[in-house]
RNA sequence: GAGAUUGUAGCUCAGUUGGUUAGAGCGCCGGAUUGUGAUUCCGGAGGUCACGGGUUCAAGCCCCGCCUUUCUCCCCA
């Protein structure tokens, strides 16, 4: 016998957890649903060549692979070996665990596109793999909940992502957060203006930084990667300008006024924040953070972050806008735009601010006593009767000691125990015991059933 | 991929410079109480000290390897 153990970085969630963890899913899903997104699962393997040059070459390491049925080695020869295992793999290996749901989505949307009506609004829940060392907040396998929208430029699409984040953490009772919102013509812009057109991945991955390591170290990474003191210099507005998002964009316009490409995204976030006004969403939570670039290459418009306030937290939501998803698939123009929430973060955010509500895990309402093969008898016909009326119940399986029966539903957190031996059966007034108050009381059934359905 | 860190009862953790039979709290099981949980009292079970080597008269403790936990870097949301 083996002692049992965990696969690294992956985790049970138990009775109490998921509980919690389906109500973040069910308050998602909802939301998802309102706003006309329809749901989509895909398999948990792709073959490699859908997933492999997506995620770059870090992220093809990251794949989790799936060595080949039956007799893998059959073929291989020995020089197959000894060039080593990145020549070898995909000759033992041809599927692999998704690394995200957006690749397997536009690997359907061109599957599928003489079927879809476009644009295609679909919603995904499933979890994800990743060979990833894992740490704080990571882990090898969790869910994502994405919601994607391919087929259309219009930023109403945009907007209605700014809507859903906030009615999805709203509904979760998390007030305080903030959506953080920049655009990458934006950044385009910005490159352009300084002079460092076609480094702006550099200059996002230091940007993005930011927040986490200061203004200094940013620039001393920008230096190190090549960019001149001339360069930085011009960069300088973009710490110094304010966070008011009127005068912010004003004050962006002059700064981009040459970027033909800085201004379009200007003129696209402006749109963004008029289509929220329209809408008539109240208080609006959202903030321009021009140092928002997240690392993913194929964002080309909006970019969205989501920061829980008052907590030590990564972001707890991202997403934007990319161009040609489906490219690489052979079907070339198609524009998307998606969210994804982080429910593993979302969780603890929750937990820590106590936002979960007690009685989230209670499920069974009542659990009736098993004295023995007559009370037992009796008791499925009551049992039938409270389910019929709607209520969660459950009957001990076995005629064992009271102690025992009471001990379970304690340790169930069941809030009432219907108690049935021969004296209730003999009168049809059924003990019925409240476990948090410990009280008890003798009545009739249809009695039983108006205090449980309360 | 690089660095650090953790692992002892079901859980949380003690365990002295290497020294006889590895402990505590909680939990679990049984009883006090054959119709009453959460509170009380009594008793009991439970350990390959992560795993594999090595040093030593002697290893939970020292050395090497390996897996694992947590964290940082890289990277990624």
């Amino acid at each position: 016998m083996t002692k049992p153990a965990l696969v690294r970085g992956t985790r049970d969630f138990g009775p109490a957890q998921m509980a919690k963890r389906n109500y973040i899913f069910d308050t998602i899903r909802q939301v998802f649903q309102r706003y006309g997104f329809a749901p989509l699962e895909t398999p948990t393997m792709e073959n490699l060549s859908v997933l492999m040059g997506k995620y770059g070459d870090e992220g093809d390491q990251l794949l989790f692979k799936v060595l080949n049925s039956g007799n893998f080695s059959e073929k291989l020869t020995e020089t197959d070996w000894q060039e080593g295992y990145k020549k070898l793999t995909p000759k033992i290996s041809e599927k692999g665990l998704r690394y995200d749901l957006t690749v397997p989505f536009a690997r359907y949307v061109v599957m599928n596109r003489g079927e879809l009506a476009m644009p295609f609004k679909r919603y995904q829940i499933q979890p994800v793999w990743r060979a990833d060392r894992p740490q704080k907040g990571r882990y090898r396998e969790f869910y994502q909940c994405d919601a994607d929208v391919v087929g259309t430029d219009s930023l109403i699409c945009e907007a209605e992502i700014v809507l859903m984040l906030h009615e999805v953490l709203r509904g979760l009772g998390l007030e305080n957060f903030t959506v953080k919102i920049n655009n990458r013509k934006v950044l385009s812009g910005i490159a352009e203006v300084i002079g460092a057109l076609g480094q702006e991945t550099t200059l996002c991955v230091a940007i993005d930084k930011l927040d986490k390591i200061g203004q200094e170290k940013v620039e001393a990474e920008l230096r190190e990667r090549g960019f001149s003191d001339e360069t930085i210099l011009k960069l300088q507005p973009i710490f110094k300008l304010g966070a008011d998002h009127t005068t912010l964009f004003n004050d962006l316009r002059t700064w981009l006024a040459t970027s033909e490409i800085g201004l379009n995204g200007i003129t696209e976030l402006e749109k963004v924040w008029q289509l929220v006004a329209q809408f008539g969403l109240q208080n609006p939570q959202m903030e321009l953070d021009l140092t928002l670039a997240r690392g993913l290459s194929y964002y080309t418009g909006a970019i969205f972050e989501v920061k829980a306030n008052g907590v030590q937290m990564g972001s707890i939501s991202g997403g934007g806008r990319y161009d040609n998803l489906t490219g690489t698939f052979g079907m070339p123009g198609l524009s998307g735009v998606g969210i994804s929430f982080g429910v593993d973060r979302i969780y603890d955010v929750l937990e820590e601010l106590g936002l979960f509500s007690e009685n989230q895990a209670v499920s069974t309402q009542v659990m009736l006593t098993n004295f023995d093969e007559v009370a037992q008898s009796y008791g499925l016909n009551v049992l039938r009767q409270l389910r019929e009326a709607g209520i969660n119940a459950e009957i001990y399986p076995e005629a064992t000691k009271l102690k025992k029966q009471f001990e379970y539903a304690d340790r169930k957190h069941i809030p009432f125990v219907l108690i049935i031996g021969s004296e209730e059966i003999r009168t049809g007034q059924l003990s019925l015991k409240n476990l948090k108050t410990g009280e008890q009381q003798k009545t009739d059934l249809e009695q039983v059933k108006a205090i449980l359905i309360q």
